[in-house]
DNA sequence: AGTGAAAGATTATGTCG
DNA sequence: CGACATAATCTTTCACT
């Protein structure tokens, strides 16, 4: 990964939907180059893949819920029975294990209070959870904002 | 949006790469009738881009933290003046105004602790914070999941 | 690794039910 | 609004430096 390998992943994350010929141009190279970089990007795992980007409102998800949890039990057994739980609910769209006070920090989407109740039922109903501390977004002021490259 | 609009989303969240002629024959519709659905689901913003999925650690960003911050101040003024602040730091990728003991949830991406805490000396340099409680993320059990549709 | 050009696919448009 | 055919564009491969 050279200069020009993070020229491409700049613009690309600037602007995904840029055309061969057009990202060739923006980091100086001919299409065909540029293509087998980009090839190698993708295939050496750097470039994990591409996502859509909806708008959760227009599809009525206006509460995002980050939930702090932290769990009673923690042996193997239990954490791996805790992750393919809450991977059977969809609206937990993040699910990062933390450090400090809290074991697991989990984003979720929900339509308004009362889905949301639902995906929280659920959350405790399987597993032993010591607190849940839930904090409601008010505003995303951004969100998934491009990398810092270098 | 219809039942047919849903199934193409949840297609194009599913495998964002799809061409046209794939998407189409997956919601069992001709080519130009899913293109043209597709353009009105940009067009009307439900479909608000696409975006690059990199692989953190390919690039050095190894260290996500996530760093509930609580306010002193919260006029108006001062609360647009943070917030440009904030957008400077190209480290922070999403921003979140929350509810509850805290004000704002920032995710931040870093190379290592060094880094962070560059981040950190930034973020508190130029307003007056109450708190900072930063959660350092161990273990990014799945992150950006597809959106619940319906 | 890079370039230019041509073959192969895909996307966007026009026309008609 | 949906289907089918065609024009325009973009992606991938080939031959060569």
């Amino acid at each position: 990964m050279d200069e020009i390998d993070l020229k491409i992943l700049a613009a690309l994350q600037q602007a995904p939907d840029l055309s061969q010929r057009e990202l060739a141009e923006r980091v100086s190279l001919s299409q065909n180059a540029c293509w087998r970089r980009l090839r190698k990007l993708e295939e050496s795992g750097v470039i994990v893949g591409r996502s859509l980007r909806l708008d959760r409102s227009a599809l009525g998800l206006d509460l995002i819920v980050f939930a702090m949890l932290r769990t009673r039990s923690h042996s193997a057994d239990w954490l791996e029975k805790f992750r393919r739980h809450v991977a059977t609910i969809p609206e937990v769209i993040d699910f990062y294990r933390i450090s400090g006070d809290y074991d697991y920090m989990l984003k979720i989407a929900a339509r308004d209070m009362a889905s949301y109740d639902r995906v929280y039922q659920r959350l405790i109903e399987k597993v032993e959870l010591d607190n849940v501390t839930s904090y409601f977004a008010m505003e995303a002021i951004f969100d998934n904002r491009p990398l810092p490259l270098r």
